[in-house]
DNA sequence: CTGAAAGCGCTTACAG
DNA sequence: CTGAAAGCGCTTACAG
């Protein structure tokens, strides 16, 4: 494999030259940066990523802490690693992934042998584990997702509370006055999970102040819990015109399977919408209204603040995304 | 941060004897090695990376090449990353995470830069474009995943053939003599995706030998498509007496749901067995037998066998795990 | 616009 | 059992 030794000498300059000629750090002679360029491609030059890590002072690599619980829905899950990893090659970053209950040690190990420059955090829980770590920790960090206490972190998520308003607002507007809302399974609520919780929330009051009758449900995911779960909305809200999902696709799947088997027409019987999700739901039948969650720009948003920290940027903040609405067909107003 | 120089003063020894204790590459004496323990536990000592990486001959990072089609199937693929991870971490190895269009040049990238000292693929295709390159690079590489042409390669997966062998055995030993075969969906196979095709291809030569009739199709992930895939296996196979699945979960949902439905009785009506499988079909309704597809086994295999060819040994073997046929009472014999 | 040289923090022969 | 020192391949003041 070439060093920077090799092409120096193959261009006819010093090191030193090369050096700065690849990172454009200081201005060079059209001649010699032809020369350079030149060297560079016939020997396939890379700089060795160790004696760049060593010499210089940055490694470009990103550490991105993604444990996966239980309970994770791969393919959301999925979505935010890749808009993550595809984010930080654009800044010319590679993701070292960790996973699991190496969360916390992980994390150290990276930060103490000066193997990563920023950090990502994935899946934060309100009251997460790592977030006391990150805080000690003298290097750049974002956190994609909202824990309980955000005090000096950096924090990029959909804003879920407006989501959550903006599903209420949009089906009381249609005249509907009595709202099912099914959320996650219970376990996710129970575990202190993030934006489920955060969701909810905001939707109890949003209905409350617009006079909205609401009943919460939380299926498992399988049909006879989904199935349960729309009879028991039926049972306390008789009146019940529009439904809103707050869960992962199999649970839409199911319930637009079990409508249809009961003959409910949709948006006719039913107006359905579905909030913060991070699948397609033209592909369903029928499509679904939908307030997507943009797991591509929450996670490329969670690497551009990494980097600007890297940048000097140091304030802490908290990026709230502005949910959207994408209207499919699948409410109409209240006969 | 503190350095090896630190910790050598405080230890009170020069800075190759705290490598030596560290690495465990020369015996130390009882005495010294407590105080060095001591400094570095005080200090809070952990190696530089990149000086490791660029003194040493190893970078104790692991190259994951995980692109991700548009049909990849999450869950699948998550647990393959996870296993993959972990393996990696008891090696004392890092995973850096190579995504999408990035395959063949972060390849490259990682190889000629001497980020990592070997690679691991994933979602091997059966005319995989990485693995011509893969052919010239001079790293460790192993393949989850056994394209076409294995020559000069180190491979591992679950031996596909024997699982598709050991589906019509048992149930033809069972007597059923009228198979369906519910495979992925279409474009898999078009797109000469693995598994799905090395699958359906020795299946298909099992009936022959066991003169057991067969009935193949490849429904899309929902409810309507299902429902005609079953419909024309009733419609090619009037007898038939039993099914197997080598689909993703959602597909498995969707047929269970269709059938009870149809009041079909598992296994008395039709015996039913998931083959390949990466998620526990225990969780399903009813429970289903299955030949599992062992992610967490083949993965951490792919780990094991790149960390031997570190270790120099590098005769490229293809290694077949064989299947497991684990029964949970969805299949029965003919009466 | 370019070069000589120090130094980043380790590992590993070489010596004793 | 331990140490002094070369060297890994870069980056970046320092000089000119």
């Amino acid at each position: 494999m070439a060093t920077i030794n090799d092409v120096a000498r193959a261009a006819g300059v010093s090191i030193s030259t090369v050096s700065y000629a690849l990172s454009g750090k200081r201005a060079i002679g059209a001649a010699t940066r032809d020369r350079i360029d030149a060297a560079v491609a016939q020997l396939g030059y890379r700089p060795n990523a160790g004696a760049r890590m060593l010499a210089g002072s940055r490694t470009n690599l990103l550490a991105l802490s993604a444990p996966l619980h239980a309970d994770t829905y791969a393919p959301a899950h999925m979505t935010f690693v890749l808009a993550i990893a595809e984010a930080a090659r654009e800044f010319d970053y590679d993701t070292v992934l960790l996973v699991q209950d190496e969360a916390v040690n992980g994390l150290r190990r990276m930060v103490s042998s000066k193997l990563v420059d920023g950090i990502v955090l994935l899946d934060v829980d309100r009251d997460d584990n790592r977030v006391p770590l990150v805080r000690e920790l003298d290097i750049p960090v974002t956190l994609v997702g909202i824990p309980a206490d955000t005090a000096g972190l950096t924090c990029v998520d959909l804003d879920f509370e407006a989501a959550a308003r903006l599903s209420v607002e949009r089906l009381a507007a249609l005249g509907h006055r009595q709202i099912g809302l099914i959320g996650h399974p219970l376990d996710l609520y129970a575990r202190g999970s993030n934006f489920p919780i955060r969701f909810r929330d905001a939707f109890v009051e949003a209905a409350a102040d617009k006079g909205v009758a609401l009943h919460f449900v939380m299926p498992e995911q399988e049909p006879a819990s989904v199935r349960a779960a729309v009879e028991e909305l039926r049972q306390s809200l008789p009146e019940m015109t529009a439904v809103v999902l707050n869960a992962n696709e199999p649970v839409h799947t199911m319930l637009l399977e079990l409508l249809r088997s009961d003959g409910v027409s949709i948006p006719n019987d039913l107006s359905i919408l579905s909030a913060c999700s991070s699948f397609p739901t033209d592909m369903l039948d029928p499509p679904l209204d939908v307030i997507p969650l943009p797991a591509l720009i929450t996670g490329r948003r969670g690497v551009e603040l990494t980097m600007h920290q890297l940048d000097g940027f140091s304030e802490p903040v908290v990026e709230l995304v502005p949910p959207s609405y994408i209207t499919r067909g699948s409410t109409s107003s209240v006969a």
